[in-house]
RNA sequence: CGGGGUGUAGCGUAGCCCGGUUAGCGCGCCUGCUUUGGGAGCAGGAGGUCGCAAGUUCGAAUCUUGCCACCCCGACCA
């Protein structure tokens, strides 16, 4: 008794002072969990984390504020990555003409079904009564297709940039909204308007242009791992999962809670096949003329899906410090008026020494409401650390610490904050990095046959590598058989001769099987 | 576009089958007092074209028909 008594002793002190972990049932009231209900869940987090919401335009969602500034963070990091290897930016038309369209024909029929058309360039009132309708002799000579992606607009326009070799490279990049006419939509995941960045580069040369889609691929997976802290498998897709018109689609594939893959960017090598069908050639410095090679790549605000997927828990948003549009936020407790203005000149201090340290805070001085709603408010709104600080840490110089990835409080010096502050951000990028990292590698199994495949993708989900035969037919059939598709056949595998699940044809490697969003 | 479901206050809902007071409740909102270290309490208050339109009826949230919107499941997709 007395030994237990002894052992237990420091150990009660160490919860108390340092691992202080938040009870569980006072939190998270009426909200949906993993568990329960996936999307529910998802969809929870997205509307009470106050990241966005139905708009009246069926598929289409409002980005509320704080869901565009996880938006704008991401922009800012990609756009100086993107600076940074030599790209610029640039804006082509929201309209592309009908014609573009079919110029080239794998593109026209990857994108025709879901085409959002511009027919009439005016309305007039309606002659039975209120309202107004289109008016029928305004109706356009050449109808024209709102943007689903801009290369043959861009391809059009490149036509005329180019006509020597010294015009080459050409390497530009959008910030803009495309739209696709879904038939189901989700938010953020897939919407009929998104915003995305495209990229769209011309070459002299194949490897070039080969090297471009590579090195593009790779500053997309540096992103999603340092800067979303998710971990990403770089793959090539299938024919059945390629762009229409490239010649080869590169992807990063992430792996969500629950056990589905999220295609988080691609990257393709178009060839020459937009040159071809815009006519862009260059005179080489052999004098010949030459049809330029082409990449294009993007990533969307599907991102903000992929985080949220990622990440949280079933106590709402949980953020990477580095994407995170409030990385500390400081809640003042007090009792009184004189109270609050001790406190809260002491929380401005602390505000200030951690904004010279360049970390992003708000101090929330509201009096409208009371600490613990605030602690619920920012918890779900997935604020990395909290700092809450009364009347009882002024008088003994400290403030208490929490962090919302592990859901633990400390309490340190006042002259600890911003050093404190500074390193638990850097230790929850990495935690939550890590955590993925060990969900993936615990998700994703191998199968050697048909019944282990179906069985792993029923009971398990994840990734599964498997042997396949290469063909676009035997994919076709597992899909519609499991609803399991290749996400990616793998940069960095090792060869390994086997025989596919399917039809038991020979394979050199194993790709990546899974259920997809 | 097929199959299923739901529309009642900002949100969530009861009432509908079996038509009949002033459409009820919770959250939120407003005012006041007490509170403030994990979603405060009490008291008072505001807020409704019952999705839209027609029909049946003395009378419709409730019954009938049509339309619209949204959600879920399929086909399609990042």
């Amino acid at each position: 008794m007395l030994a237990g008594f002894l052992l237990n002793l420091p150990v009660l002190i160490l919860l108390n002072k340092c691992t202080n972990i938040i009870p569980k049932g006072v939190m998270a009231k009426d909200f949906s969990t993993r568990e329960e209900n996936y999307s529910k869940w998802y969809n929870d987090i997205v509307q009470r984390a106050e990241l966005a919401e139905n708009s009246a335009v069926r598929g289409c969602m409002v980005i509320k504020p704080y869901g565009y500034a996880i938006w704008e963070n991401m922009q800012s990091a990609l756009d100086k990555m993107f600076k940074d290897t030599g790209h610029s930016n640039a804006y082509f038309p929201l309209f592309i003409p009908k014609s573009f369209f079919s110029k080239e024909a794998d593109h026209v029929e990857g994108f025709a079904k879901e085409c959002a058309i511009v027919t009439h360039y005016r309305l007039k009132n309606d002659p039975d009564g209120k309202g107004v309708i289109v008016d029928e002799d305004a109706k356009l000579e050449e109808e024209l297709i709102i943007r689903p992606t801009s290369e043959t607009i861009i391809w059009d326009t490149y036509r005329n940039w180019v006509q020597s070799y010294r015009d080459l490279p050409i390497l530009v990049n959008q910030w803009a909204n495309v739209v696709r006419w879904e038939m189901r939509t989700r938010m953020f995941l897939r919407t009929a308007e998104f915003l995305w960045q495209e990229g769209h580069t011309a070459h002299a040369t194949k490897e070039e242009a080969l090297q471009e889609t590579y090195q593009m691929l790779d500053v997309y997976a540096d992103f999603a791992e340092n800067f979303m802290a998710i971990p990403v498998l770089k793959g090539i897709k299938s024919e059945n999962e390629r762009f229409a018109g490239a010649l080869e689609t590169f992807c990063i594939e992430a792996l969500m809670q629950d056990g589905k893959a999220l295609q988080a960017g691609t990257s393709h090598f178009l060839g020459q096949n937009f040159a071809k069908a815009f006519d862009v050639k260059f005179a080489s410095k052999e004098g010949k003329l030459e049809y330029v090679w082409a990449t294009s790549w993007g990533v969307s605000t599907r991102l903000v899906g992929a985080l949220i997927m990622a990440h949280s828990d079933d106590h709402g948003l949980v953020l990477p410090p580095k994407l995170a549009p409030i990385q500390a936020v400081i809640v003042p407790i007090y009792k009184n008026k004189e109270q609050y203005d001790l406190v809260c000149s002491k929380a401005r201090d602390i505000k200030a020494n951690l904004e010279k340290q360049g970390i992003i805070v708000k101090f929330d001085d509201r009096d409208t409401h009371k600490p613990g709603w605030k602690f619920n408010e920012y918890e779900f709104k997935g604020v990395p650390v909290r700092i809450a600080i009364g009347p009882r840490d002024v008088e003994n110089g400290t403030v208490e610490i929490a962090r919302r990835d592990t859901l633990t409080k400390e309490v340190v010096g006042v002259d600890q904050v911003s050093e404190t502050v500074s390193s638990l951000l850097v230790d929850i990028q990495q935690t939550l990095f890590q955590r993925a990292l060990a969900f993936r590698k615990e998700n994703t199994r191998t199968a050697d046959s048909w019944e282990e495949f179906k069985a792993l993708l029923d009971d398990k989900g994840g990734f599964i590598m498997a042997h396949w035969d290469g063909t676009a037919e035997t994919e076709q059939k597992i899909k519609e058989e499991t609803k399991a598709t290749i996400r990616c056949i793998p940069l960095d595998d090792v060869k390994e001769a086997g025989k596919c699940i399917f039809t038991g044809k020979p394979s050199e490697r194993r790709v990546v099987f899974a259920r997809a969003y």
